[in-house]
DNA sequence: GCGGGTCTCCACCTAAAGGTTGAGAGGTGG
DNA sequence: CCACCTCTCAACCTTTAGGTGGAGACCCGC
């Protein structure tokens, strides 16, 4: 009986180079390949595989909301984390939506097929460099003091260069306002300038690379 | 004659997947795998292959410096760079370097295999995302009106997030004086804000994402 | 219904950021 | 030597950002 593995990688190649690694396991089949988080979530309700192997970057649906739905659609079956960035925020954030293990693409291609059986058998199987961040979140609980909804579409403005002013007429409410919402952002996170808080949000990946805002480039 | 190529990528995975798609062409025959800048430099020294295939995201040496030094001491080895992200300044900057062809990593295969031929032969192959930032970069020179080596510094604190009065400070000199600087980076980046320079900063990789500074994390 | 949280706005304040102009010291290259 | 650039600082100003306190409206769960 094979361990049937589902890929989602944004990146063709690395589809290609993942295929490649598994399908030196005998034990391992691989029965589909998706482009982005819709098409896994898709595909994982039609395929059913065993585990999904899941890059957290991507396009459409990253990988931690496709996660968090094929998980709770279908928590037969595993997902294992798959990504070249190394965050607090990709660590925990994968690990709460119901990732199983989490894997960086610096693997060598018998530790990911251990990894993928692992996964398969309900067993925990970390990356020793993501274990060292989960570690860290656990033991400095870090009290997020979650933002609101208001509040993170600021700081994704705030993290675009924006001015107040600015942010105000996008979001047509009273400069005021978004202060009010500044300023509970900047406590919440504990920073004491936007400039702080816009690196922080580029830092957890609230806002991606080409985001950065027209005026910043 | 088949086409000798070098795979550079500090993903094994990636690598793996290049190969793999690279060796569906005949005339196409991997002759090495570098792990890094550093290596690849080397590699190309040893083997002399026709195209070096260069990620540019990569630690130790970056792929830019490794495709100027290939070029430099290698000037009949082309070099195709292979990212993922998209950005102006690793394109122009990539190209600069001596880079003939630029590719993102979705390419499909036999769009690869295409440019590291069209390399060989001494032609230029553009991902068509990347000749629009090409395109834009020409059109605008963008006049990138270099930062001094003082402007380059107070920059990088900025993008850390810190306070005019705590560059000065650290650099052990009148605020005022960060003042004119920061006032000169904002006007040389074309930007309206310490925020949009902080962001920018971020983006061209002057800091990186674990420079973020203490207090915004 | 009532507490609690969110979102909205107000007024008032201080501090920080940014714009403008000017200027002196030091270095470098023609 | 002179022109040019960089780095330094100054004074003065406007704008933006951030802090504090309060308040009304809305929604949700107990």
């Amino acid at each position: 009986m094979t361990i049937r593995v589902l890929i989602t990688d944004d990146h063709k190649v690395v589809r290609r180079g993942l295929r490649g690694f598994l399908e030196l396991d005998p034990a391992l089949e691989v029965v589909g390949e998706a482009g982005n988080g819709e098409e896994a979530v898709a595909m994982a309700q039609r395929l059913e595989p065993d585990v999904v192997l899941m890059d957290l970057l991507m396009p459409v649906m990253d990988g931690v909301e496709a996660t968090r739905q094929i998980r709770r659609r279908l928590p037969e079956v595993e997902v294992v984390a798959l990504t070249s960035v190394l965050e607090d925020v990709s660590v925990t954030g994968a690990i709460k939506a119901g990732a199983i293990g989490y894997l960086l693409k610096t693997t060598e291609a018998d530790e990911l097929c251990d990894a993928i059986k692992a996964a398969a058998a309900g067993k925990v199987q970390l990356a020793p460099e993501a274990a060292v961040h989960l570690v860290r979140e656990v033991r400095a609980p870090e009290s997020p003091e979650a933002l609101t909804g208001r509040e993170t579409q600021v700081l994704k403005l705030v993290a675009q260069g924006k001015a107040n002013k600015q942010i105000a007429r996008e979001l047509s409410i009273d400069e005021s306002t978004i202060k009010s919402h500044v300023h509970s952002i900047l406590s919440k996170l504990n920073v004491k300038s936007r400039t702080q808080a816009a690196l922080h949000a580029v830092y957890v990946g609230l806002v991606s690379a080409d985001e950065l805002g027209e005026e910043s480039r």
